[in-house]
RNA sequence: UCCGCGAUAGCUCAAUGGUAGAGCAUGCGGCUGUUAACCGCAGGGUUGUAGGUUCGAGUCCUACUCGCGGAGCCA
């Protein structure tokens, strides 16, 4: 990858800026870097610089006999973090982790002498890291978490406008909860009363579905629940496809081919990235469809095979959603969940009204639920039932019902997580890694 | 909301109920190839808060606060 080794100049020195990324190009050449301090090592008249630029880090090496008196002087007032920038010449090294060694020949200009930075580069523990989550971001980990969840969402978008999609936002504010289940943040909305931040863009979907064809909506979602633990955030990102005229067997190969494009995708592009967090690969290279399909029922056999207690007619939990994805060398689709636990738009299967045509998606190594989806109840009679059952305010759901009331048709689609998906594909231990700025129960700053 | 674990130097952690320690970071000094560099010296503490037991509490007891993990709920 090329990060712009362009016509932007520095109006120190009026030289053109490189970026580190780039360095394999100049080999031999003298070049202008600008960054920061990331560590410094020193040995009498010797000094390695070690400079990040966003791009990489590469070792300055400036040596008191090669450079004016005050250059050499100056490396000495350098803190961790200080922004200067850098002239030398490149050369291949065998010796340095990125192949390549800056030999210093100016110190054209210090932008700032940091303050005495806080984490150091020794361990620290995660309440520490997330209190400075704004500086924790220039760690190398942390730089490549971001770049992998940053090819992941450029996967997403590719997918579907690949494919015809259009995408459709949906509302943040909305004025009542979308399923009616899970406990959502609450705000004043002038005269109007009360406004929730979503839980879910499914039901605008569905209108623009209705409308597109084919659509997607890809935004924040928020979940008031106090849940604690690593697979939850209180804001996180989701991305729900719609697609009209799509079963739940099409719903669910899309969501394979999909699932197999985003892996594909990261594997090819974020190889480096990948390697900076030890990630094992193996598992990730079988992510090609077909994915394995079970049902629920066969998914509740699993679980009694294996000796875990369960009872039909329950939802999956943690602890379960990890046997059963132990059983496949892939992420693996249950579908066709006992209709009572799911929520009140999934069409029940016509050949057992006891279970709904849904379908979740559990990624392996017990990271859980990646995927939700479903085909949609596409009767205005039986979706009214519904309502009631679930103890719906039906008015609140009247342009909904138009739906159903104005050409309706079978179709289907899914929500996935992001930042589930990017924790899975990095093999994090908690999602709190995946977003930048993360969002729990105990946390909203910084 | 429930269950479990934890809180000691800026950071990561030690310390049988008996004088509060180390490594890193910081400051000073040394070293021309260091890779989380190394070597020497120095500064740095109301042991989360409030009580209690004891001749004596970082250590034992009670309550609280905050955090972490899990359950429930969910992506």
């Amino acid at each position: 990858m090329l990060y712009f080794t362009d016509g932007i100049y520095s109006s120190v020195t009026g030289m053109a800026r490189t970026y580190i990324a780039d360095l394999h190009q100049h080999v031999g050449k003298e070049v202008q870097l600008h960054g920061w301090l990331y560590n410094k090592r020193s040995s009498g008249k010797i000094r390695f610089l070690l400079l990040r630029d966003g791009t990489g880090v590469v070792q300055c090496v400036v040596v008191k006999a090669n450079v004016p008196e005050q250059v050499f002087a100056v490396t000495d007032t350098l803190t961790q973090e200080s922004a200067f920038s850098v002239r030398g010449t490149v050369r291949a090294d065998s010796r340095a982790p990125g192949g390549f060694e800056l030999d210093v020949t100016d110190i054209p200009k210090v932008y700032q002498v940091a303050a005495e930075y806080p984490i150091t580069p020794k361990e620290h523990g995660v309440e520490f890291l997330a209190d400075r989550r704004h500086l924790w971001l220039r760690s190398a980990r942390q730089h490549a978490v971001l770049r992998v969840r940053h090819r992941i969402i450029k996967a997403i978008r590719d997918f579907f406008d690949g494919r015809g999609f259009t995408l459709v936002d949906s509302p943040i504010l909305t004025p009542a909860a979308c399923e009616g289940t899970s406990t959502l943040f609450e705000t004043d909305y002038f005269d109007l009363g009360k406004a929730f931040l979503t839980q879910s863009g499914q039901l605008y979907a569905e209108a623009g579905a209705m409308a597109m064809g084919k659509v997607y909506c890809f935004g924040p979602t928020f979940r008031a629940e106090k849940s604690k633990t690593r697979r939850h955030l209180t804001e996180f990102w989701m991305v729900e496809p719609e697609v009209a005229f799509n079963d739940l067997n099409d719903d669910m190969e899309l969501a394979e081919e999909f699932l197999e494009y985003i892996v594909q995708s990261v594997l090819k592009d974020c190889a480096g990235e990948l390697s900076v967090l030890e990630r094992n690969t193996a598992l990730l290279q079988n992510v090609k469809k077909p994915l394995p399909r079970i049902s629920y029922d066969e998914a509740v056999e699993i679980l009694h095979r294996k000796g875990q207690p369960f009872e039909w007619g329950n939802d999956l939990g943690g602890t379960d959603e990890t046997v059963i994805s132990e059983q496949f060398d892939r992420p693996v689709m249950v579908h066709r969940y006992p209709a009572e636990v799911k929520a009140f738009y999934m069409k029940r299967d016509p050949q057992n009204p006891k279970v709904a045509l849904a379908v979740d998606v559990l990624a392996p190594e017990g990271y859980g639920e990646i995927i939700g989806g479903s085909q949609r109840e596409d009767d205005l009679d039986v979706l009214l039932a519904r309502l009631k059952e679930h103890n719906l305010p039906q008015e609140a759901f009247e342009w909904y019902l138009d739906l159903r009331r104005f050409g309706s048709v079978p179709h289907s689609g899914f929500g996935l997580g992001v930042e589930r998906t990017v924790g899975w594909i990095c093999g994090l231990d908690h999602v709190r890694e995946t977003i930048p700025f993360p969002r729990m129960i105990y946390r909203i700053t910084p």
